[in-house]
DNA sequence: CTTCGCCTAACAGCTGTTCGTTTGTATATT
DNA sequence: AATATACAAACGAACAGCTGTTAGGCGAAG
């Protein structure tokens, strides 16, 4: 009988999620099967379900955790007594850390969150709607206050949280720059492009 | 016995991959079927088959169209006589136009393009591989001569190319900004932020 | 009368998931 | 120390349903 490896006492359950993170962000949800992800954990498809309870909780438990870090994050830099750009400088980094740290995770939920199925999906829907809204209203208090340029708002936050997924393509790239010199790069130009 | 409806004089197969080009970019290429294309064309999914190959014949036609139109415009701009920023600005608005009028189309080339198979598959990677070097090379040219800001020219690409993908979420929420103004609010961050 | 395009029926293979059973291991009892 | 008990976790087989695709027939258009 072959056992789930339990490295790092994980729960068996984390070491599906973890294995899965990985196959949803190589082939997609909808292409990885649940066949593969047992392959890949080293287990019979059947086996997985002693630990789970679907293919979708699997991604519930992604995108959740995903959006609850940043929401999370926001609610750090909101509080904060930074400038409206030392704020919006703040969250940029920390979407591009998430890329780098938690690359297939992000990616996942950004990527596939569309298959979740209906409390979930309304849910995951508004915490998104509502996170760029927070976002947006950090950028419109440095509007006001003259901190940065006099431009549409959701359009700045829309760019910001796309360019990010640039890492993306980084990520898979031979010649790359290190990490730390891509962020500063990252910031420099979105930045410096904010400020009014 | 139900007929493909051909308005405009377009060739059926032609009617049948504008229709996959909407349901692909709605619900993904995996978790689309051939059976809810057929519907959405007025037509059983068999007869699907008279006028077109397999399912990813549709999609490689989706795929290299994009590349194709990418590819000529970066023609036309290599071969202009505009200064490196103007280079890049036009190819900026470029990409902001193909999204506002081919929207379904380059969303699902750019999504789903990695289920395409082998010898498309890497003749699409390698174009896209190739393309961004290119733009990569007029961004170097511009750092060169002076007219742009000493940042890594890749990470450029990956920014402007990724941000321009942001028009997606406008392109839902229909409460918002014109599409002309959103173009000039894009231009006008990346590009001012890129200046020297 | 031929050709085209649609139909129904069916295919083999894969999908997520459930079932009942067997195995392995940790603990309690002799 | 050996044995019995209990429970978690693995398995193979099977499910109903969906996948892309093919075959063959039938009606309409040229």
């Amino acid at each position: 009988m072959a056992k789930i490896k339990n490295k790092h006492n994980a729960t068996k359950k984390e070491v599906i999620v973890e294995a899965a993170t990985r196959l949803f962000r190589e082939r997609g949800f909808k292409a990885a099967s649940m066949r593969d992800l047992a392959e890949a954990v080293g287990v019979e498809a059947a086996s997985l379900y002693n630990h789970i309870q679907s293919k979708e909780e699997i991604l519930q438990e992604i995108c959740f955790k995903v959006a609850n870090a940043f929401n999370e994050q926001c609610d750090k830099v909101e509080a904060s007594e930074l400038s409206s750009i030392g704020k919006i400088e703040s969250m940029l980094r920390f979407h591009i850390r998430m890329m780098f740290d938690h690359f297939d995770m992000v990616m996942v939920a950004d990527r596939d969150w569309k298959h979740l199925s209906d409390p979930f999906l309304s849910n995951y829907h508004e915490q998104r709607r509502a996170y760029r809204k927070r976002l947006a209203g950090i950028i419109e208090r440095g509007i006001d206050n003259g901190e940065v340029k006099d431009v549409d708002a959701p359009t700045i936050v829309l760019i910001m949280l796309h360019a990010v997924n640039g890492i993306e393509s980084w990520h898979r790239s031979k010649e790359k720059i290190g990490a730390r010199q891509l962020e500063e790069n990252m910031v420099l130009i979105l930045i410096d492009g904010l400020r009014s």
